[in-house]
DNA sequence: AAGTGTGAACTTTTTCACAGCT
DNA sequence: AGCTGTGAAAAAGTTCACACTT
């Protein structure tokens, strides 16, 4: 099974089983079913035994899964492992606010610096992590080894991307409110921001009683 | 063709096309063809077409599409000409950015109060937004027209969607990274954490070149 | 006895290809 | 002539059902 054909949906799923297995952690219980967790997840247990699939074979025939093994696999295949360098372009709110935020650091994602492009954010320490020039991108690439680019920036979004991919940055999240695109499947891009979620939410409302 | 047959991706699309439009009638752009805005918005122009056949006969054949009505009727579509009453369950350092966002209000969704079960938070004013404690919800929710939840506690999104579900509150927007699920068909989570949306991309890196 | 892992059946979604309108 | 809207075909994803292991 090449990685490539893993179903975006899978994948999706797999984060959730992460994260559900977490919890469950958290609350001391030691084994699962397929049949509880895909409850807890919302999804049919024969999905879920297929997703898990996927990863490989984790789980003991007649038992279930044990909940600490089952989460190191699902971290393992995830690359959530690893450790991971972020830069933030565009010093908005919503960088400060993720500059700010430790959980990301105990996640293994750490944020080296942020850039901007006007004047008065230039040379900030926001948390220990400086702002430069977006033009001075290269110079930090060339510094050390950036994974992953935040786009957080709303009215020129499209700078902070076309910079990030200059730079071969090629893992981005884009939170501004305009869906980034590559048809380069070397570059993975995430497209979420507050507006489009609620929209969905706005779409059920309309539709519902 | 009812309102329940729309697939969720189809959903996430048409929220896309909404934005992807929003941008180009911005670049003052008047017209596009399915083949133009799919490319922009990384589909299938006959999948493009397709989505918004679920939505009515938008385009004039031969010609395209009007970036302004088609914009239009996807805002209606999706609920977002009409105005939302939000709040917010947990005041952690997110529901302040989400509370001092002006965006959000820009876009139709009003945050009208938060609420906390920590002593400290209580009585605060955050921009104009006042914090009750969650026991104090059903006032609220008897005064005014509660639309959409959003959660942002880590430490016990369930005590607030909890809450949220005995007042009726069916729109739940989960940022914690605990997802949550519901069988009841009445009620519509979605489910969002930055290191949720971040390990997509650690997945992607891990296997690629 | 219980519950996983998986081929096979089924369902849904995507893409093709073209009729039909402007 | 050009591009939409849509049945039909193809592809993908989901669920079933059971062989198999502990």
């Amino acid at each position: 099974m090449k990685i490539k054909d893993l179903p975006e949906n899978t994948l999706h799923r797999l984060v959730i089983y992460l994260n559900v297995l977490d919890a469950l952690e958290k609350k001391k219980v030691d084994s699962v079913s397929s049949e509880e967790l895909a409850k807890r997840c919302g999804v049919n247990p024969a999905q879920l035994r297929k997703d898990l699939s996927f990863v490989g074979n984790l789980g003991t025939k007649g038992v279930g899964y044990s909940v600490k093994s089952l989460k190191f696999s699902l971290k393992k295949f995830l690359g959530r492992t690893e450790e991971w360098n972020l830069v933030v372009g565009g010093l908005t709110p919503l960088a400060e606010y993720l500059i700010n935020n430790r959980d990301l650091q105990k996640e293994g994602f750490y944020i080296m610096s942020a850039f901007d492009t006007r004047p008065e954010k230039i040379g900030l320490i926001i948390n220990g992590v400086s702002v430069y020039n977006l033009d001075q991108l290269s110079y930090v690439t060339k510094a050390i080894k950036v994974h992953i680019g935040i786009i957080t920036s709303e009215d020129k979004p499209e700078e902070y991307f076309q910079a990030f991919l200059r730079e071969n940055i090629r893992a981005i999240l884009n939170l501004s409110s305009t869906p980034l695109y590559s048809e380069n499947p070397e570059v993975k891009i995430e497209n979420f921001s507050f507006p489009m979620a609620l929209t969905k939410l706005s779409f059920f409302l309309k539709n519902s009683s």
